[in-house]
RNA sequence: GCGGACGUGGUGGAACUGGUAGACACACAAGACUUAAAAUCUUGAGGAGCUGAGCUCCGUGCGGGUUCGAGUCCCGCCGUCCGCACCA
């Protein structure tokens, strides 16, 4: 009597065309329902759906389903982040246009998420290429501009002097440009900048308030704004021969307290000085030339050996008379951050200590710890920067830190040399790229005008379609008549802005579009103010800063231009860990696919082979999936072979979300085994039900069963709340087993008794609703199947009752010595005295014992007890 | 280099706020069903020891510490991963 297996083929596309029929999840702004916005990162079209996105959108799928069978108003909407350079290199590489690669991926991944079963709103979708989204874009920097938000400066970039273009930093490798393999070279450039840094302190004090986010990306961020409290000061600096001079070096520094130990100043290579340096002496031209033959990127500037350049001028100490230091232009010096110039206290601080040591600098120290002999203590190679006593510093000598950087402080300001200053690492957004396929600046560079943006009522400022990527460089620069415009304030000759807009630009208000995406202006603020803010927010952690930060910087932004009314975009945020799966390399060290290899496994030792040659292929690392490593999956296979339910239930399986999941072809036959377990148990279990009501005083397995059904979705729905997936598939499990063993087994033909089978009818009911939110065909199949009305997805979730959920006895372990020694079995909530005369009575724990005196008993109520003897 | 995380059986992982480590699953083994295989069902299991089904010891990357009690807290290592502002 064994039913059909369940086809996810069929079911599958069916119960999608059913949803689509009902416009079961078209969002309306009216419904009467609380509102709940879940969000997943929309995803770059890059050609086809990767298993991060299976596994990104399958969770947020989730919790919508969940909150939707909760009674909220749910808007789960999708789109396209749309522009960014693969599609110019594409154009480049396969010579075709960037709309139509962008459009025909967009087109292949709908479909492919449209087969996942997702509860999307697809009338509000959207790609931010779409002239309709950035038209809307430029009225916000128009805005930006007006209310001071956007501004011009100079600013530095990666500059192939082959190719004569700019670089972005993935595209500069070892230092060369990636096409020509010429040295990169730094090179400034007049961009525009989005003045991210007017929020400095709003941005880091609110990350407080955001108590549903992942403490690490806080912290992130935290450490990414920087906010540090330290002094500008200023030297006095002298020529070679002590000679005099006017000039002064302005330095930033947290560590005043250490000023005793300075033994160097040191000056970043794009120091106004260091420029001036360059134009008198050669050397110290070639010098600065030699450290902006690297990329722009931090890490890079960062992890280079550290050099420095002497110059002719020396820095008086401001407290030591007499006592004047060298100044260096050294490479490991940021003019972006502080003044771009410090002073070296290389026996607190490890990169001024390496510097020292490769240029045979002093190091004094000058902070000892506690338990240190100053007289004894020395630095050899690590700086200390821990806590402890001043020493070698005159005035100083003895006081902490906190009152040395005080004393400091207070002279400095006295003797009107220096102030106190808040700086911060964050810098200002440079949001100018000198590429096509973005959204265009609305701006037009008039020679009497100067700077005119372009007026709202001449927006859009479109791309043009004719295009050529056949030379390096920005195809806009290259167009024959586009840039070619009158100038809107005199009418002259005028020519447009060519840089197009960074692309974390279009993916930092495009939450805020959903709200109303088909509205004239941005936004339509009562509507965003209705949805926002985004109340669970998943992604993927590489987002952790910049995204996140620029949208928290856009919210302000938007709020200061009247587009809504809101202080932070992501109430809730979760971010997930990656995909990853074995790799396969050859003999000769090429890499095969997951699907090229066949893998034995015999006394616990799995064997790779080629399927093809029988070759032996060597297991590797478990990596991202990634093109280069030959180790991806192919969702639309798995979702062709396994279906939407299975590859979803795998997805949640096992792994904590926040965590990396290992994709292996185990366990996703696992999943597709539970699936059909599931049918057959369903259909199993319906003979065995009834839709009689249940009896208010069950025992014995009936209420065993029930207590199990309570709990499961209890548990399920804490699991979902809390977005720990793989627990909810975990008691879902449990639960299934468990009905499983409830049934009437065997060749005995009997059936339950009338109350285990209303019993096994709600617990039915249950197990489906359970899993419904995480496989949604499956679970409107099974709804069918058991002859229940309506659709699942319309169902509200199971009410629980409470009562089920304890139960009257406990069992606690007993501990001797905190060792486990044995358990006892008693009533809930049982006197501590009574607990503690059981405890001590246990053979167990009376022979462990022996003749030692009881000194303590320790009882946890409904835990565990341990006797101390 | 700087910043952030993670590390538990053969494997993925569970363990709520410091309270019975290994839930659940995968893989494995044995058995049932079958001509056979697949599928399915049942059973078993962290490791070591003791001559018996109970008990002892060891066990959460490594080394210390706090505590009646540590996977969980603290200090120091080791390893792996993520971000570093023009990849998205």
């Amino acid at each position: 009597m064994s039913v059909e297996r369940y086809n996810p083929g069929a079911c599958e596309t069916k119960w999608q065309q059913t949803w689509t029929d009902h416009g079961t999840f078209q969002t309306r702004d009216d419904d009467p329902g609380e509102k709940y916005y879940v969000l997943e990162m929309f995803p770059y079209p890059s050609g086809r759906v990767h298993m991060g996105h299976v596994r990104n959108y399958t969770m947020g799928d989730v919790v919508a389903r969940f909150k939707r069978a909760r009674g909220f108003n749910v808007l789960h909407p999708m789109g396209w982040d749309a522009f960014g350079m693969p599609a110019e290199n594409a154009a480049m590489a396969n010579n075709i246009h960037p709309r139509e690669w962008t459009y025909d991926n967009i087109a292949t991944m709908r479909d492919q998420l449209k087969s996942m079963g997702l509860s999307l709103d697809w009338s509000r979708e959207f790609a931010t290429c779409d002239v309709e989204y950035y038209t809307r874009q430029q009225q916000l920097f128009l805005d930006f501009l007006d209310a001071g938000l956007a501004y011009r400066r100079k600013s530095t970039v990666n500059w192939d002097p082959v190719d004569h273009t700019v670089l972005a930093n993935e595209q500069v490798i070892d230092g060369k440009g990636w096409r020509s393999g010429a040295i990169v070279e730094q090179r400034d450039l007049t961009q525009w900048f989005f003045r991210i840094t007017a929020y400095n302190d709003d941005l880091l004090a609110s990350l407080d308030k955001l108590d549903r986010w992942p403490e690490k990306v806080r912290l992130m961020q935290q450490n990414w704004i920087g906010r540090s409290e330290g002094m500008t000061f200023d030297f006095d600096l002298v020529g070679d021969n002590d000679a005099a001079t006017d000039q002064k070096l302005t330095v930033f520094t947290t560590r005043q307290d250490t000023i005793f130990g300075a033994t160097f100043c040191a000056i970043a290579p794009d120091h106004p000085m260091a420029k001036a340096a360059a134009e008198q002496s050669p050397e110290a031209a070639e010098f600065i030339a030699a450290c902006q033959q690297s990329g722009t990127s931090e890490e890079e500037l960062q992890t280079g050996e550290k050099r420095g350049f002497k110059l002719d001028l020396r820095a008086v100490h401001p407290f030591l008379e007499g006592q004047t230091l060298p100044v260096y232009i050294a490479n490991f010096v940021l003019m972006g951050y502080g003044e771009g110039a410090i002073f070296g206290c290389p026996g607190h601080d490890q990169r001024d200590l390496e510097f020292a040591r490769k240029y045979n600098i002093d190091v004094i120290p000058v902070v000892v710890p506690e338990n240190e002999d100053p007289a004894e203590f020395e630095i050899s190679d690590d700086a200390y920067v821990g806590p402890g006593r001043i020493a070698n510093s005159q005035f100083l000598d003895g006081k902490t830190i906190e009152d040395a950087k005080e004393d400091i402080a207070g002279r400095m300001e006295a003797g009107n040399f220096g102030k106190r200053t808040v700086n911060y690492r964050l810098r200002d957004w440079g949001i100018s790229r000198q590429r096509y396929w973005g959204c265009p600046i609305p701006i037009i560079h008039c020679d009497s005008c100067g700077i005119v943006p372009v007026p709202r009522a001449n927006l859009p400022v479109s791309l043009p379609d004719d295009v050529t990527f056949d030379v390096p460089g920005n195809p806009l620069d290259h167009h024959p008549t586009w840039a070619n415009v009158q100038c809107p304030t005199c009418q002259g000759e005028a020519r447009r802005e060519t840089d197009t807009m960074d692309t974390f630009v279009d993916s930092s208000w495009y939450f805020a579009r959903f709200t109303a995406p088909h509205a004239d202006a941005p936004t339509v603020p009562e509507i965003a103010n209705q949805w926002l803010p985004v109340d669970q927010y998943i992604g993927g952690i590489e987002h952790a800063i910049l995204h996140l930060l620029y949208s928290r910087f856009f919210t302000r932004a938007m709020k200061a231009t009247g587009h809504l009314d809101l202080d932070e975009p992501f109430a809730g945020l979760f971010t997930q860990g990656m995909v990853i799966h074995e790799t396969y390399r050859k003999l000769d060290g090429t890499w095969a696919t997951p699907d090229e290899v066949s893998i034995t496994e015999s006394d616990n030792v799995r064997t790779a082979t080629l399927i093809e040659t029988d070759e032996k292929v060597e297991i590797g690392n478990v990596e991202k999936m990634s093109k280069s490593r030959r180790n991806t999956v192919d969702p639309s296979d798995i979702l062709e072979t396994y279906g939407a339910d299975t590859a979803r239930w795998f997805m949640l399986s096992d792994s904590p979300p926040e965590r990396d999941i290992i994709w292996t072809e185990a366990g996703i036959e696992g999943a597709w085994r539970f699936v059909q377990r599931l049918w057959r148990l369903v259909h199993d279990a319906k003979e065995q039900s009834s839709n009689d009501p249940i009896s208010g005083n069950l025992d014995g397995p009936a209420l065993g069963l029930r207590k199990i059904a309570h709990r499961s979705l209890a548990a399920v729905a804490t699991d979902i709340e809390s977005l720990r997936f793989n627990r909810a598939v975990a008691h879902i499990y449990e639960f299934a087993n468990a009905l499983s063993a409830s049934l009437p087994t065997g060749d005995n033909p009997a059936s339950a008794t009338p109350e285990m089978k209303s019993v096994i009818g709600e617990a039915l009911q249950f197990l489906i609703q359970g899993f419904g939110a995480m496989m949604p065909h499956l679970g409107e199949e099974c709804w069918q199947a058991i002859g229940s009305e309506g659709l699942l997805v319309d169902r509200p979730w199971p009410k629980i009752d409470q009562s089920l959920l304890q139960d009257d006895t406990v069992t606690i372990a007993v501990q001797v010595n905190g060792k486990r020694r044995d358990e006892l079995t008693i009533a809930r909530d049982m006197a501590k005295q009574d607990i503690e005369k059981a405890a001590l009575a246990l053979d167990n724990v009376i022979r462990d014992i022996g003749d030692r005196p009881v000194r303590k008993i320790i009882v946890v109520p409904n835990r565990i007890v341990n006797v101390v003897a």
